[in-house]
DNA sequence: CTGTTAGCGCATTCAA
DNA sequence: TTGAATGCGCTAACAG
């Protein structure tokens, strides 16, 4: 492991200064081709590359590096949610790296942070714990609201959309409505606990909730869910699924039991999954815009970076969701 | 927009020494509580931060950032990837940068190149294109082969997949193979131009081949590819699909046509996605070891960081397929 | 426990 | 077109 080779190295080996080393790296125009040339065969003779700390170091250019915090790869809520991210980054120009945590996020989050300028991420953190680990950097909270200074926030509606999708079904005869829920919960010790959405779900329909249970959030767990809520709720005529991954399931569950989907039961997800588009019928959705989490998002890093990411007081931004009417309701 | 807060702002601002307050920031244990306390409320009063850059240049710790071009976020194959070389890297405690590009690499690989000490991705693009982007990093093509020096790469050997898939889907009965193909090509001016995927099949097939026919690499795409295979080639009793988007629809087409799967047709995809197990009947496909292919690719950077990342003669690595036999075949 | 002294490797002034 | 000086902000090594 011998010592790097510097820019030193590279001047001495073809005679010039450490500067005119410089320049023909950096291919400014003000040197001489035969130099340059000179130069550059022996920056590859010396196997000499530029530093890129010390460059970023001396350069000092005002960066907009986000780190995102990525929940799980497996899960293409995730990933559509990063690649939207990343394709409006890149569109700014700015560069946008991730780390995917599964476990305890203390460790990604501390490698990344000394990386970039703001992390985001599908936080289950309380503010106070977050910003422990972020070695005083901001934060932007995606799903959530921060309260605390540092923490920033893009919610997503979910409410709005559930309730629209209720009056919907309700319009096209449904009556008697079940729910498959996630049976995962952050808060509660391992027990069940009914979700916010489950919550928005039952007070929009009112009259003729016939019942909910949970089911793990896998394609699998949907499907298991269902034939659960089916067999305790047979007259059940319409379903939400706590999401697109479950209801996918749900959907293949129904061929399985010989359900007509929307015939006898009309499913409704919830995410807008591109995935919704392969079973047959395609999944009607309660859809999270996902372009304009993204700009949202990117605002914000703006916003923070304008203030050279200092601690900023909370900045909340909401983005709407849309009913994605497909084939399954 | 002032100019930036420093640790000597804040060693001047507390009463100290700018090492004490670095020993503040960084949390050592040599350091008085009370001394701390005072250095923290210091930098927070200024809104100190540290310059990451500065940070890292002092440090020159050795780094393993490994920047990952993804082709497209919208594809579960290369997320499926992603996130199995992001788990890898954290395991190893090494942060992976990535980038989403779908058009042209040159400026995504521009501003990675700057960020990272080695570059990973599918590449399109000749080696000595590459090379002229990296700006002197290292590569690793995936599925590739790399023949320049500083072109290093991990290829995936489907062609012994295939070969088992048509063998085995001869023990069962299969007689007349069909293949609904990528009409996608680099190599081609958009012109249709049958893959290296479908010359292994025909070959593996010999007698009985019934047709071939492209279709685009989606899900729909699939299902359209299936269908007009179908309509042409009616015989056909067991069908390869270019990959298991693309499979995902034919299962879905089988559905509405009345075909069944596996008792009329058999459909095997490729590339073993998660996915597979969204359709009923779950995918029979030739699968990538991901797995295999992400530890191959984090010891060639472990061997490139051992070299300091110097532009090495070409190290290649080749992963195996297996058949994952599900219930579509 | 704290302060002092030295660089890290590079690009950006300036002169020549 | 090239070279000499200067400093970016920080931590490591040593001193006190």
């Amino acid at each position: 492991m011998g010592k790097r080779v510097t820019i030193l190295d590279v001047a001495a080996e073809a005679g010039v200064s450490r500067q005119t080393v410089s320049r023909a790296m950096n291919d400014t125009d003000d040197i001489n081709a035969a130099t340059r040339r000179r130069v550059l065969d022996a920056a590859e003779r010396l196997g000499y590359r530029p530093s890129r700390f010390a460059r970023s170091f001396v350069t000092r250019d005002k960066t907009h590096a986000v780190g995102l915090v990525v929940a799980s790869f497996r899960n293409p809520y995730y990933t559509d949610i990063a690649g939207e991210l990343l394709e409006a980054a890149a569109a700014r120009g700015w560069p946008l790296m991730m780390t995917a945590v599964e476990g305890p996020t203390a460790a990604s989050m501390a490698m990344l942070s000394n990386q970039v300028d703001v992390l985001v991420g599908h936080f289950d953190q309380a503010d106070a714990d977050l910003l422990a680990v972020a070695r005083g950097l901001p934060l932007i909270r995606l799903e959530g609201r921060g309260r605390l200074p540092g923490v920033h926030s893009v919610e997503v509606d979910i409410r709005s959309g559930v309730v629209e999708a209720v009056r919907a079904l309700r319009e096209r005869g449904a009556r008697r409505f079940g729910m498959v829920d996630s049976a995962y919960s952050v808060h509660s010790g391992g027990a069940y606990e009914p979700s916010a959405r489950s919550d928005w779900f039952a007070a929009a329909v009112g009259e003729g909730f016939t019942g909910l249970v949970p089911g793990e959030e896998t394609i699998t767990g949907g499907g298991q869910g269902f034939r659960d809520l089916m067999a305790r709720h047979p007259e059940t005529d319409a379903v939400l699924m706590f999401n697109d991954l479950m209801a996918l399931g749900a959907v293949q569950s129904a061929h399985v039991l010989g359900i007509d989907v929307p015939g006898d039961v009309r499913i409704v997800g919830v995410d807008g999954l591109a995935l919704g588009e392969a079973v047959d019928p395609p999944l009607t959705s309660v859809a999270l815009d996902r372009q304009g989490l993204a700009a949202n998002v990117l605002d914000i890093v703006e916003i923070l970076a304008a203030a050279d990411f200092a601690r900023l007081d909370p900045i909340s931004r909401v983005v709407p969701s849309k009913l994605l009417w497909r084939k399954s309701a």
